[in-house]
DNA sequence: TTTATAATTAACAAAATGTTTATTGTTAAT
DNA sequence: ATTAACAATAAACATTTTGTTAATTATAAA
């Protein structure tokens, strides 16, 4: 067998290859929604779309039109397709810094109507601000964030609606069993804000009961206590501010309690 | 922006397309150790590679010769990068329903020097059995099972080591995160055993004390215990038998113990 | 001055875990 | 036939953690 490997490695010619590789992302960012002074925020996660339009620059009818759409580009051949997702999200928001992860591939022969088209899919979180700028500066009617409860009811294009659907569950899984939150919150935090972010993807009641949360998040190894610091951000009476502490966490669901 | 977007997706032809799009498959097996009669087993778990052959099937100097790689092979233009693991791997081991997971893309310019070639990287869990049976058929110079604490050690081809890495950290995070561990089991199997497999990824005191992990087998959803049917397989007094049901389970790492 | 409220602490019962010590059932050795 | 060895459990109990409810604190706003 290995031999038939050897061979089928060498004769590069014999296949035919891809239409293109293009590298797209589903770009996250959690809004606090009732944000009054002194109070905990109430935060929903957001999903950007763009809309394509209905014209290519041609004139022609473009494919796909008026459908909404997750960015993305090509991958140039002297990038990775990671290195094109930062690009193309930096061109966009004009901010660095971004946290960016590879989570699955699209490639189903077919997806893609002009040809073999190769999608590797990230996702990024994007602090609030950024994008509410973005949108107002924009005239915007091609780009809006959408609830994740409501996402899946719109028309996507192509096959975005399958890793849009892979890029909440991923995003979900990694926000709960993962430090990643961190990159929705501001350095220092309050534990009804890392509450609030958690909130927006888990029901899990010793993450919804204040008391249990707030007593909980002093022993995390992996959050620590801001010494001489606090916030009234969340309430009149000054808060206690907390950081994530640089760490890999690993807890096996054979030791957790159910 | 989305304009900018609209063009570049339309424009396909300005972009060059890679020379080549290939499913590659890091393929674990668990091996039984000391397996003596009435004991419960000891279990290492390894890595199946594959050697390159010196010459091709022309006779010329082969690319990466003599190099330990993972087994891969192109993707054809009518099917995924996953169908495509899943062909090669069954053409290898010529069993079906192997437990596949698709975990990163490999695409850094020049890690190929045969050309532009974008790698889908997955893993397989293999049992036991076939992989040590496929050895023993072949001359099998050229395939051999390696123990995750020694592969890094080897000269391995293309960027394969960075591959491998990957996997193993993945392939752990899947064992104590999931219940992936089925895959590596019998669809009965006892309490003894399933430790056997936590412990070729972990330390956890939690799993390590037999009496602990006994008790807590018992009060996980996503384990049943088998009523009527006991095995002799790791003890001399008969043992209870457990299987896996078929469930997600996500726990947050926010409401674990430290 | 009072009210409202977020954050926090206190208190305590209930549940789970760590740990040590028995018990059980069976094979293999004497 | 008896006994030693040993994996799998169970039992027991101290320790830790959690769920829950109630109090306390600090401060803006009425």
């Amino acid at each position: 067998m290995s031999n038939k490997h050897a061979l089928k490695q060498y004769d590069i010619k014999k296949y035919r290859t891809p239409d293109g590789y293009t590298s797209d992302i589903c770009v996250f960012t959690i809004i606090a929604e009732k944000n009054e002074a002194y109070k905990p925020p109430t935060m929903d996660l957001k999903i950007m779309l763009i809309k394509r339009a209905a014209l290519d620059s041609e004139g022609n009818m473009n494919i796909e039109a008026n459908k909404w759409a997750i960015p993305g580009g090509f991958v140039q051949d002297d990038e990775t397709g990671f290195q094109a997702a930062k690009r193309e999200l930096e061109e966009e928001t004009n901010i660095s810094g971004i946290h960016i992860k590879q989570f699955g591939v699209y490639d189903k022969p077919g997806r893609d109507p002009r040809g073999w088209i190769i999608s590797n899919a990230h996702y990024a979180i994007v602090p609030d601000t950024y994008l509410s700028l973005r949108k107002a500066q924009d005239d915007a009617a091609d780009i809006e964030l959408f609830s994740i409860k409501d996402v899946m009811d719109l028309e996507l294009a192509f096959d975005h609606k399958q890793i849009i659907a892979d890029a909440i569950q991923v995003i979900t899984n990694d926000l709960l069993q993962t430090t990643v939150a961190k990159n929705f919150l501001p350095d220092n935090f309050t534990y009804s804000e890392l509450q609030a972010v958690l909130k927006t993807v888990t029901n899990d009641p010793a993450i919804l009961s204040d008391q249990s949360f707030s007593r909980k998040i002093k022993s995390l190894p992996f959050i620590q206590e801001v010494q001489g610091k606090t916030t009234t951000r969340t309430s009149k009476r000054a808060t206690k501010l907390y950081t994530f502490i640089e760490m890999d966490v690993i807890k096996p669901i054979y030791t957790a309690r159910y």
